[in-house]
DNA sequence: ATATACTTTTAGGCTAATCTAAATTTATAT
DNA sequence: ATATAAATTTAGATTAGCCTAAAAGTATAT
């Protein structure tokens, strides 16, 4: 009776902007989780009730982009993937024209490109790239997935892995929440930056830097957060 | 019983997309229509059926968003028109944007734009017309409303009023069709381009022009639809 | 002035995406 | 190993936006 098989913007050919959301949350998920995403995780994520995701991920199962089963981790299957990363890509793309073009700052951006990146058009999108120059990573430092849904891998860390005396640069931020953006900016902290491990408190974990010149003291939870390259 | 009086974006201070385009479609409608608009007209535009349009009115008249009463044709408040010029605003500025940045033609953009114009940030609106240099018109020759919704007039006339002798120049299109503007390509017409009415004939309203020294036979329809400055 | 045509509204339903409450399954702790 | 807790699913309802069919109102043409 239920018609699970139709997405009325699936009839053209795309995901309704729910669909879409549901894909890209369990990309994002399963980032940190190799195995699949789970129910309550996903409505944590998404803001809604484990019943509504039950009831979406069925559809989604019955369309082919997920791998569901009942009470079982959930995962994209390759053309829920393929949605996935074209979401991405979206979302990325659009927060560098927000910051370089528009002056937005980075804990600006996420909102608007929330929107953004449900534009229907993937000529536009690559347009965009285009007359961004190509950008290969976001105002996060986050990796912009290629038209084909290619990421490059980067091999960065967590500041937390570098020793006493080890040197590295800024590449990204693992929490892009507003509040930890902002707190950077306080610091003064941006992408690109240099800094050396001074000293680790075993205390607390917190440690001791030199970021570009400047002392300063960063708690673990903030240095769990901060993506950096070593410099050898 | 049914909940008429709240629209689920209206509490954040936005309408919903659909509303969005509702009052689009009646201050759109109204150009050629003092007096309002009828159901028929907006289901027709809208692509929807008569009885759904009633519906929609009721809800909006409720909110305080158009003047409706039953039988009669229905105008938007000044709370709708502010909305409705709004969207027109953000409409003409990605246009702008999508041909003057990405480097579209003016026939291909009206569906991308027809879905940013509901991006929810006046502030990135704002930034949008800045970055593109405070453009007053679109690529199709229609104003663009500034940030209080002040539209500037402009003295253009149809191209059918001009005598035969006098000289213009093309200010824009009425009819933005892709069909119509492919055609104004083909026949390698834009605006600005300059003509002079050679001749006018009795028999079908045709005129012979000179485009740009270029002579030209256009039918009445074509020159209906095209917007022209006199040049004295 | 009245029949006919056209427009609009009303009444009753449908779907996607959501919810709550209850039932079921899986995980955990002694 | 089993009781209890936690996670998940099922069942039944709600809302916005849409539909069809029928009723009611308005306009038009002789």
């Amino acid at each position: 009776m239920n018609n699970q098989f139709i997405f009325t913007k699936q009839i053209v050919g795309m995901a309704s902007f729910t669909v879409e959301n549901y894909l890209k949350a369990i990309y994002s998920l399963s980032r940190s989780n190799e195995a699949g995403v789970s129910t309550n995780a996903l409505a944590d994520h998404l803001g809604t009730k484990a019943a509504t995701i039950t009831d979406m991920l069925k559809k989604l199962n019955a369309n082919g982009l997920v791998h569901y089963r009942k009470y079982q981790a959930t995962t994209l299957t390759d053309k829920g993937s393929e949605i996935a990363l074209n979401i991405v890509r979206k979302h990325r793309l659009w927060e560098v024209f927000l910051v370089e073009k528009l002056d937005f700052k980075w804990d600006e951006v996420h909102d608007m490109a929330e929107e953004l990146e449900h534009i229907d058009s993937n000529e536009l999108i690559d347009r965009l790239e285009k007359f961004l120059d190509n950008p290969k990573f976001d105002p996060h430092g986050d990796p912009i997935p290629d038209k084909n849904g290619v990421i490059e891998r980067r091999d960065q860390i967590q500041l937390t892995e570098l020793k006493v005396g080890q040197k590295g640069y800024v590449t990204g931020v693992k929490d892009s929440s507003k509040e930890f953006l902002q707190y950077l900016d306080n610091q003064n902290i941006e992408l690109g930056n240099e800094l050396l491990v001074k000293d680790i408190f075993d205390y607390d974990k917190s440690r001791v830097l030199i970021i570009e010149g400047q002392e300063t003291t960063f708690s673990q939870q903030v240095c769990k957060n901060l993506y950096v390259n070593i410099i050898e």
